[in-house]
DNA sequence: AGATGTACTGTACATTTGTCCAGCTTTCGT
DNA sequence: ACGAAAGCTGGACAAATGTACAGTACATCT
């Protein structure tokens, strides 16, 4: 046998283990991330959560490579169907984007801003979340392009910047009714400002 | 003497202590604050952390509220001066002002980013959170109305929340050279596409 | 059925953390 | 000079946490 890895198998209680994480971030923050906290949440035993991950490191890094594919493959799904048809419907489909995301129970929106705050802090992780965050704002960009441009000075790519940082601003200072309370009217705003 | 508090003065040493509990926030985050640590980097005895502050989450706490006294202060200060000359440089004094507290030894801007967020956490902070909000994206509204709007349907708000979207982003994600490297372009792009 | 190796888990242990308190030092009134 | 009170600190302690390991249950093969 390999020295390199011990070897844990692929199963269906590992990956129950890597989403009751997720939940435990989305809920208590990474620092709210224990073996023992994510045991109880998985309905594990203690020691599982040693024994599929090396280290608690190990299980927050596999949580945000998890959270990664996931929300980009979201984000690429939906750029890839119909394009929007004007700046108005982009608006629709972006807030349907981030419902969508802070609906998810497995990998909630709230957990995703949280791993990928803690992958900024750990020099280990800063590839993975440079890589996420090229591969999210192309995404992002080409469903900004499809919907057409307000103004054609204006560039996909900005627009999707500031868009995206709405975004950001919203979730730094979360709210109760944060989407259709403030995301929603300050795209809106934005968009009919350009148009 | 009154139940309510304990009484402790106010000294030179207190407010070593929380001007190191920002270092290390800013270092470490903000569930890298434990009394052990905050009085090594303050150079004060162990016990120092305890005697002065009720508890960690009152350190915490005090913590927030001085850097957003402090952050609001420098903002609306930039504000009242001499107001920028257009839209250009507009986004040189928003740099600067990024850059001023990102050199802050004693409120550096990680810092007030990982308090923000984790005030965000909190449900007992949230009202502090969200004073700052106002009062500080005030005193940036009203930063970007004195300079003059670039295309009058654009109101001082938008402009102003785009901005700071744009400063949350980076920070979000902070890498080396985020100000001259990714947020001023960010920003000239902005205003140029607005132009 | 018995042996054997793999998958898993209860538990112990060292370390770190927040908190407390008994006592030491300094200050200040007399 | 003396005593008392306030300011301060070393050290102790329980709780929580990451990790390692010895043992158990279970499957697979002969």
């Amino acid at each position: 046998m390999p020295v390199t890895t011990p070897g844990k198998r692929s199963s269906s209680r590992r990956a129950g283990i890597l989403e009751a994480t997720l939940r435990v971030i989305a809920g208590r923050g990474v620092d709210g991330v224990t073996h023992r906290a994510v045991a109880l949440e998985a309905g594990v035993p203690a020691a599982a959560t040693t024994y599929y991950f090396d280290s608690k490191e190990a299980l927050v890094e596999e949580a945000l490579e998890l959270v990664i594919d996931r929300s980009t493959a979201l984000v690429r799904r939906h750029a890839e169907g119909a394009p929007p048809a004007g700046p108005a419907e982009l608006v629709d489909r972006l807030v349907d984007l981030v419902e969508l995301q802070v609906a998810d129970r497995e990998a909630p929106l709230a957990a995703q801003y949280e791993l990928m705050l803690e992958a900024g802090r750990r020099q280990r992780l800063r590839p993975l979340a440079e890589r996420w965050e090229t591969t999210y704002m192309a995404a992002l960009t080409a469903l900004v392009a499809g919907a057409g441009l307000p103004r054609p000075q204006l560039s996909a790519e900005i627009l999707a910047d500031a868009m995206e940082g709405a975004l950001l601003g919203q979730l730094a200072l979360p709210r109760d009714d944060f989407i259709d309370g403030h995301l929603r009217p300050q795209l809106d705003r934005l968009v009919d400002a350009l148009a």
